[in-house]
DNA sequence: TTCACGGTCTCTGTATACACACGCGCATTC
DNA sequence: GAATGCGCGTGTGTATACAGAGACCGTGAA
């Protein structure tokens, strides 16, 4: 395969101080409410305000951060009503991406990730770092999921909701009791889909998100009474 | 209530750049592959490149335009497929949305809409400026859909969706049979609705959309064999 | 006649300088 | 003592100047 790592990234300034300004939302480095001044996080990025604009504009359009009528931009809250409202739309998105890789005629690439669910449970035996490459295969499966739906708008509605979710899912990182279940849940929706059971895919998909969403909410309000 | 017309709205302009750019896009003023380039669309406009860069970056993330790799931004093409795409979401958000709708509690602004959806057949005797009254009429069906599921995720996926929507809505508006079933077909998703049959109006929303797909695929097929 | 190479030109990416608007704080007045 | 008005500082919005990269065109050689 033609690997296109050398040339093709001549990798903007405004590129990379949008992803790093993404990543450090995602992981938590920059918490919700955090104002982002212009020239202050342009002098911190190396790059100038131009550039950065761009950035923060573009996380305006995911919706990470919103600005602020008057004064600067500041780094979007994510509270309990607005999960469930994600968790609406991802359930809506997702049971039909189901729906949809369960039809596809080409399934083979569902049977190989079948295998590697199958072993997750060990994986996740392996501390931090199995943890970490478990969640990898949680992104090889939702990319598989977007090759089979192929379909560029559902991909993108499904991208942004993944975004926000990536915010949310650092609360639920240091549980593996529910990663070992969702894994379960994973295989059975994969079992589905290579079976082109469309309704149990669907149905599946919906059982996985509905614990998925109580898994969070719960930590959720446990580190609420905690704090 | 406090309207807020005078000073609410400075108008910045890139804001300014940005609508007026959507609005050809989506009047088709300019056509799909039209070359936007900066120093010419800025000269335009009346504003800098500046400005106008920020209004590019914002239809990039509509999906409105597209950066071609080296030479300028392009208007994006709307091909068959990609309509195919555009209502398998719309159909996975929609029958949501009107499920969502027929579960809440409050549900009279969906009754006076159904008057004047009852009144549709009129408005569409009475020529272009009818119809524009009609489309009026969708926008408010719409806005009270986005009121009733009350979800900003949601609404904003909706939101996505109608913007693409509006692009390929011109290759109907010539044709009053179909608007006049499609009058009738809302008309039984707000019964629906108003009844709290949630089931119904998903069903009835995935007709209307199937029938509308069908027949947005048909004038564009005529349309295609003549030019 | 065709292909390849090089020059030039144009357009985007970036940096910076300037203008304006909002807001806060202080002082003055009622 | 409280409220209002004025002034200043800070931060975004805009314009423009500069640099680099890519493409197109012309010319020369095979």
């Amino acid at each position: 395969m033609y690997t296109e790592t050398v040339k093709s990234a001549p990798e903007r300034a405004s590129d990379r101080a949008y992803r790093v300004l993404r990543d450090e939302i995602l992981d938590g480095v920059l918490p919700a409410g955090t104002v982002l001044l212009e020239v202050e996080q342009s002098a911190r990025l190396g790059v100038s305000r131009t550039p950065l604009r761009s950035a923060v504009a573009r996380l305006v359009a995911d919706g990470l951060v919103a600005g602020r009528s008057g004064r600067g931009f500041s780094v979007t809250e994510m509270s309990v009503e607005s999960i469930n409202d994600l968790y609406e739309l991802r359930e809506a998105l997702e049971e039909r991406a189901a729906t949809l890789a369960a039809r596809r005629d080409d399934r083979t690439a569902f049977g190989m990730l079948r295998d590697r669910f199958v072993a997750a449970p060990a994986l996740l035996e392996a501390g931090e770092a199995g943890i970490h490459e478990y969640y990898a295969l949680i992104d090889e499966f939702d990319a598989a999921i977007d090759a089979a739906v192929d379909n560029s708008f559902l991909v993108g509605a499904l991208v942004t909701v993944r975004t926000h979710l990536a915010r949310i899912r650092r609360v639920a990182r240091g549980n593996p009791v529910r990663l070992r279940a969702a894994a379960a849940e994973h295989l059975l929706i994969l079992d589905a889909i290579i079976d082109g059971d469309a309704a149990l895919a669907a149905h599946a998909t919906h059982v996985h998100l509905h614990l998925s969403l109580a898994s969070v909410l719960a930590v959720l309000e446990a580190t609420e009474t905690t704090s």
